[in-house]
DNA sequence: AATAACATTTAGAATTATTCTAATTCAGGT
DNA sequence: ACCTGAATTAGAATAATTCTAAATGTTATT
C-alpha cells in the first residue's frame, strides 16, 4: 500500500528524488520524506527565491499532510546544513535560496522580483573582509531598485 | 505653553536638536517633532542597531504620545530620503541603521550583537557589478558568524 | 485671522510571519 | 517486537508589520 502511494506521487521530470536525498544524506542530514519534498520544491522554484508559505503550499501539492512547523523545520535543517541559504530582502517574509554559489540578490522594488546576480570577484568578494577575531559562517549580498523591464515602462508613463 | 513644554524635554548632551533637524530638512524631509525624535534615537543609538520597537520605547520617554504606527511612518520616511537604512540579518525584526557610508554588518549568532565593518574597497565594491539596465538604489552585505569573545567563551567550554 | 487642502499622527484592529507546545509518528538499533 | 531519540503534526501563542479611520497639525491662500 505505502509503496503503490509512493509510486503515484508527481515527481517533476526535472527533479530526481534519488538525488535530492542523496544531497540531504550528504550534507550530514536524515534524508526524511519532508526535507526531500521541501529540498525538491526549493531546487524547483530557486528562480522565484520562494517565502517559507510559498513552499509550504507547493510540498502541501506533492506531501498533503505536511505542516508549515515541518517546512520551518525542514528549511532550518537545510540552512544549518548549508544546502539552503536564507535571503533577507525587506521587511517581508524571508526568501529561501538553494543556490549555494556566491552570488548576490537584486529586488526589483517595482515588481517584487529577485534576482541572482553573479558576483564579480573571484573567490572572496573583497567586500567581506572582517576583523581578526571574527569567524564568519554566512555572508549575504542584497540590492535593491528598479529592473530594466520596470525602468523601462516608467520612462513610457 | 507649548514653549515652556519644549524647553523641559530632556535632550541628550550629545544630541542637538537643532543639527537632527536640519539634517532631516536637508533631506527634504519637513522636520516634524516625531521624525525628529526618532532619527534622534536612532543617532543615538547606532551602535545597537535597534528595531522599531526598541526605538519606538526609548522614544516614548522622550515623546510619549508617539505611536508604534508612527515610529514605522518616520522610519521609512527616513529611509526613502537616505537618512537611514534598514538592515535584514535574519527572521527577526528589522533593525535600523543611520551610518549611511557604505559598510558590512556582522550578527553574532551567539551573543546577538550587531557589528558595523568598514569595506575594504575603495568607492563601489566590486561585489557590486550589475548587468546593465538594473539600477540599484540600496545594498546592503552581512554576515553572521561569532564574535571573538563568544569564540572564546566556547574553547573555555 | 479664518479657511481650505493636504500631510502627519494616533489608537487600535487586522494581518502576516514565525515560534512554541504537547502529543503522535517514525526510524534505527537492540 | 521494543526502546529511544529524532522528526512531524495541529493548533495555539507570540511577534512584527500594516491598515484604517478619525483627529491633529501645517501651509498656502484669502
Amino acid at each position: 500500500m505505502k509503496d503503490v502511494k509512493a509510486r503515484t506521487v508527481f515527481v517533476p521530470p526535472h527533479r530526481e528524488r534519488g538525488a535530492v536525498d542523496a544531497r540531504i544524506a550528504e550534507s550530514g542530514l536524515r534524508p526524511t520524506a519532508q526535507r526531500s519534498v521541501v529540498y525538491g520544491v526549493l531546487l524547483d522554484h530557486a528562480k522565484e527565491h520562494p517565502t517559507a508559505d510559498e513552499i509550504f503550499i507547493q510540498a502541501k501539492t506533492e506531501k498533503p499532510e505536511i505542516s508549515m512547523a515541518t517546512v520551518y523545520n525542514c528549511l532550518d535543517a537545510l540552512v544549518k546544513h548549508h544546502l539552503v541559504k536564507q535571503v533577507h530582502l525587506d521587511r517581508a517574509a524571508t526568501r529561501y535560496c538553494p543556490n549555494m554559489e556566491e552570488h548576490a540578490h537584486f529586488l526589483c522594488e517595482t515588481c517584487g522580483e529577485v534576482w541572482d546576480f553573479k558576483v564579480a570577484v573571484k573567490p572572496r568578494m573583497s567586500g567581506f573582509r572582517v576583523p581578526s577575531g571574527f569567524a564568519v559562517t554566512q555572508r549575504e549580498v542584497n540590492m535593491r531598485g528598479v529592473c530594466p523591464a520596470c525602468a523601462e515602462q516608467e520612462v513610457v508613463r
